[in-house]
DNA sequence: GCCGTTTTCGGCCCGACTGTTTTCAGTCG
């Protein structure tokens, strides 16, 4: 079967080679398409069969007939004949920070540069200056940039990176004494990885925060520095954006580099069906003379007719219309979980003892904690064997003595096998409180088949939650070849529950899997998988997860007071 | 290529910064 995903991704790599081809305005309308694709709670298999394609916002007829043919076939004839006009090296140069479409074309057909590495050479035997428009620097910031692609490998992490931005936000807000200043851009919105850390600042005193941010101990070079923006790369690569715009803009300015793009585009358009214009120092009236509102991001929202929403809710997913209606969600928060209910601890391969986690979960004010460390199985992890489970179900009983006020359950992270079956039989796995389950073996099975193995696992009675249901990890391995849809509507009809695993490389479900599990009525446990005590602050990241994907409390298990899941698990 | 209650053509978000230029094109977000 051809997954959403895979359309999407044809979509933008012709979206792409249009653009190369200095093709104007096409390369949009195949992104737009692609992304609200790639949103889709629904299998665009499932979604033709009711529906006509050309519902989809930004799909008509054109791309509507290649997303049939790519349906059918897998693959995109149109693709394959843009593919042949240009090198295919040339959307690699794209990938230089500072070569854009424009220049990557003029680079092909004045001097035959087809990849990167001719690039490379042409620049270092001064090659580029000669060309119009180009010099001597250009050939600096090539060579530059190729390095730095060099280095870079992809995008960061949200986990990772959330604490490097909160640092360096820190350090200029006291060394410029400020107190209008925030993360931006896809930080902000907690997306699960990170191109660049934004950050906007709100001050009269420009100079002073300017200086105080290009003087982070952690900058290892200043890359850019104009009036109202700064730009730096921190000793581990990591590109920093800063803004400054006057304080009473603040809120216009915060609104702006929150994004997402999309989400601002429609935002300017319902400004524009005003009489309005928006843009990053406020709303105004048409002709620039009148402010409407800029000091709040709440202000603008108003002035606009809309509730303010959470920047984990901005990527124009359709909550503009469900804030224009009224219909926003009540998203989860962090003070909502009560418990965390997937950790590894010593007797597997966690480096904490089961006490160290029930103190640290009682601190943070948690009502229960699930252990569950791995089964027989994981023998890389040191899975345990039914005697050792049945230990840790003493060492529990002990710790529960000295630490109370936090209901320790014992569970297990089980090996779902090849066929489906659980790796403890049903008398063992009776004994405990909940079983997870999991898949860390045997990705390359084809999709129906993976499918039916984790559709077996959930009909096991003992199941709780299957772990991380798609395998993915970010910037690794693809999500392995599942029918979601199939899983959730299994998983919903037999009561388990599907993770949201919060480790940072995991992420998973994703934000619109999650989405898809509220629409189909699965609940979902956020969990942070936890090898060591600091990792169960991951569930900060989890909840920011869940909230991009539209959760509620009452979506999710673990905001269960201890008294519910209980019930719940004896149901 | 998409879209629409200023609609079936003519728009398509908007501004900062840089380098190579004397007024702008390209990139980026």
């Amino acid at each position: 079967m051809v997954h959403n995903i895979d359309v999407a991704k044809i979509l933008y790599e012709v979206a792409d080679l249009l653009e190369l081809q200095g093709v104007g305005f096409k390369p949009n309308a195949y992104r737009n398409a692609a992304r609200n694709i790639e949103s889709m709670t629904k299998e665009l298999d499932e979604y033709r069969k009711t529906n006509n394609l050309r519902d989809i916002p930004g799909v008509g007829e054109a791309i509507a007939k290649k997303v049939e043919e790519i349906l059918a076939t897998g693959r995109l004839h149109y693709l394959d004949e843009l593919k042949q006009q240009l090198p295919a090296g040339l959307l690699q140069m794209v990938e230089v920070p500072e070569i854009g479409p424009k220049t990557a074309l003029h680079l092909y057909k004045e001097l035959k540069i087809t990849d990167v590495q001719e690039l490379k050479v042409a620049a270092e035997h001064h090659r580029i200056r000669s060309l119009k428009g180009f010099g001597e620097r250009s050939e600096e910031r090539i060579l530059h940039g190729i390095s730095l692609l060099e280095k870079r490998s992809g995008r960061m992490l949200l986990g990772y990176a959330y604490p490097v931005a909160e640092r360096v936000r820190e350090y200029v807000a006291e060394h410029a004494q400020l107190k209008l200043i925030s993360l931006g851009g896809s930080l902000r919105r907690m997306k699960d990885t990170i191109g660049d850390i934004d950050i906007l600042a709100g001050s009269n005193d420009v100079k002073k925060v300017m200086d105080s941010f290009t003087s982070y101990p952690e900058v290892d070079e200043v890359v850019e520095r104009g009036p109202t923006k700064a730009v730096v790369r921190l000793k581990d690569g990591t590109q920093v954006d800063l803004r400054v715009v006057e304080e009473e803009a603040y809120g216009a300015a915060l609104q702006y580099f929150t994004g997402s793009k999309d989400h601002n585009i429609k935002l300017r358009s319902l400004a524009i069906d005003k009489g309005w214009k928006l843009n990053e120092y406020g709303l105004f009236k048409k002709d620039l003379t009148e402010v409407v509102a800029r000091r709040t991001e709440e202000d603008i929202y108003k002035a606009l007719g809309l509730k303010i929403m959470p920047p984990e809710l901005r990527e124009d997913r359709g909550e503009i219309e469900a804030s224009l209606n009224g219909t926003l969600p009540n998203l989860i928060e962090l003070n909502d979980i009560k418990g965390d209910l997937h950790v590894h601890t010593v007797a597997s391969d966690g480096n904490a003892t089961m006490e160290e986690f029930a103190w640290a979960c009682k601190k943070k004010g948690y009502e229960y904690l699930g252990i569950t460390d791995h089964s027989y199985g994981l023998r890389v992890t040191d899975g345990l064997s039914v005697e050792r489970l049945r230990g840790n179900i003493d060492i529990a009983h002990n710790v529960a003595k000295r630490v109370d006020g936090l209901k320790i359950l014992i569970g297990a992270e089980v090996e779902i096998l090849e066929d489906g079956s659980l790796d403890y039989p049903g008398d063992v796995l009776r004994e405990l409180d909940f079983v997870i389950g999991a898949i860390h073996s045997k990705f390359n099975m084809d999709s129906d088949a993976m499918t039916k193995r984790v559709l077996t696992a959930i009909s096991n009675e003992f199941l709780t939650i299957l772990a991380h249901p798609t395998g993915r990890k970010l910037e690794q391995r693809e999500p392995y070849p599942i029918d979601l849809e199939k899983v959730m509507l299994a998983a919903k009809s037999a009561g388990v529950c599907l993770e949201l695993n919060a480790f940072p490389e995991r992420m998973d479900l994703n934000d619109v899997n999650c989405r898809m599990a509220k629409e189909i009525g699965v609940k979902i446990a956020i969990d942070t998988d936890s090898h060591s005590i600091p990792q169960l602050d991951y569930m900060f990241f989890g909840v920011a997860t869940a909230r991009r994907g539209w959760l509620e409390k009452e979506d999710v298990l673990n905001t269960l007071s201890l008294k519910e899941l209980v019930s719940f698990l004896s149901a």
